[in-house]
Order: structure tokens, then sequence, then C-alpha cells
DNA sequence: TGGACATATGAATAGGTATACAGATATACT
DNA sequence: AGTATATCTGTATACCTATTCATATGTCCA
């Protein structure tokens, strides 16, 4: 068990696994996401239409997203593009939305 | 945009996802995680131990990622081996963690 | 059967979080 | 400068969740 606890990621690399997982666990910002998985690049009123949400309420998501690296944002006039961070970001995602569509869940 | 909202993934299965990401987004979890991540088959005992947490904290942490099939359970005698669900499941917490290591965070 | 060990459960409390509305900032254009 | 557009922020409310203690269940062995 020692042996266990040693190779465990220390404190502060697990609160941020936390953290991220933390902040793609929410409807609307996987909405986000996915948006951006077959888009690229979109600003913050589309992203608004297609997820379904308000535009308050996607500013909001869209920070937790920015400040956890989760998208990146490009400014282009006054309009905003976001996109995926990286190609680790995608993954992630392609892997939970796959597991998602077979888990006839509970 | 019409396009970009029809190859969204439908809203249960954007459910499921953020369910998932829900369970994995908690600090003693992801430790409970870690450790089947390095030791495959492991006892609530040890887990608790490992992951220094109660052994209630355990089971209930447990239970969750039972019920969301992110770990299968083993009885053999009087104690209830854990381990991780499948393969998919490792490579998200570890890309995650890894993701996790380098991020200075905020 | 009775006691010990392993795990699970119920319920309560404390802390966290998503969303909405209202209003603020920032950029462009005339 | 003034107006319109795009995005952001503060704040409040309503909901969700993690942890704990106490207790229950299940399994083994004497």
């Amino acid at each position: 068990m020692a042996l266990v606890r040693t190779a465990l990621p220390d404190a502060e690399t697990v609160a941020s696994a936390a953290a991220l997982f933390g902040v793609l666990s929410d409807p609307s910002r996987i909405r986000v996401l996915a948006s951006l998985m077959v888009t690229d690049e979109l600003c913050v009123t589309d992203l608004a239409a297609t997820a379904g949400m308000r535009e308050s309420t996607t500013s909001h998501a869209l920070r937790l997203l920015r400040t956890n690296r989760v998208v990146t944002a490009r400014r282009e006039g006054r309009t905003i593009y976001y996109s995926l961070a990286d190609e680790h970001v995608r993954h992630v995602l392609h892997d939970v939305l796959a597991h998602a569509q077979h888990a006839d869940d509970n």
C-alpha cells in the first residue's frame, strides 16, 4: 500500500485534474465544446445559438473553459473566436462522448 | 450554424457524458482511481488507506464510480476488489492527469 | 449462534455551482 | 461624440454534492 501511495500524483496535480473534469461536467459546456469539435472556430453569439443557451450563460461557460485552458480565444474586431485548446481536449471529449453513447446509463 | 447543430450529440449522450465527467471531478475519487491505475485491483479498506480517506467516504465514492461504470467490483469472501472498468477510463485519466501536471493552473 | 471483520447505506450539514437578469466594457462605424 | 453590436461581469437564487457519523448488511470462523 505504501508503494501505491508513493506512486500517486501529488495533491496539486489531482486538484487541477479534478478542476478540469469539473469544467467538463456540465451539459451546456459540453454542447459548446461539441460545437467546437465540428467547427473549429466559433464566436460567442454562434456558440450560444448552436448550444441553445443565452449569451450570458455562454460567456460564463467560456470563461471557465478559458481559464482552465480547455478553449482558446482569438479576437477579430469586436467578435471573439473560440476553439478547442489542443488535440488532448479533443481526444478526451471524443472518448467520453463515445463511451456515453453506448452506455444505457444506470 | 444549423449544420453544426445537427452534428451535435443528442441530449441523452451529452447528459451522460456530463455525468461521467462529474463523477471524475472530485479529488477523492481521482485518488481512488489513481491507486487503481497503479495496482489494478484493490479492496475498499486499502483504497481508503492509500487515498487517505474514511472507509465510508470511499464506499460512497466507489458506488458513484460503479454506477457510472468507471470501476468494476469482484467479490472474494467478504472483501470486494475494485478495478478500472476498461482501458477507455485509463486513457482519459492518463490524459487528464498528464495535462494537469504541466498546467501551472490559472 | 455469536462475535469479528469488510463493506454499504441513510440522513444531515456545509459548501459549491449553474443560471438568469441587469448592467458594464469594448470595438466599430458614421 | 454617439449609437449599435459583441462580449463580459456582478449578484442573487435555486439546486446539487461531498463528507461525516451512526447504523445496517453481509460474510467468515469458532
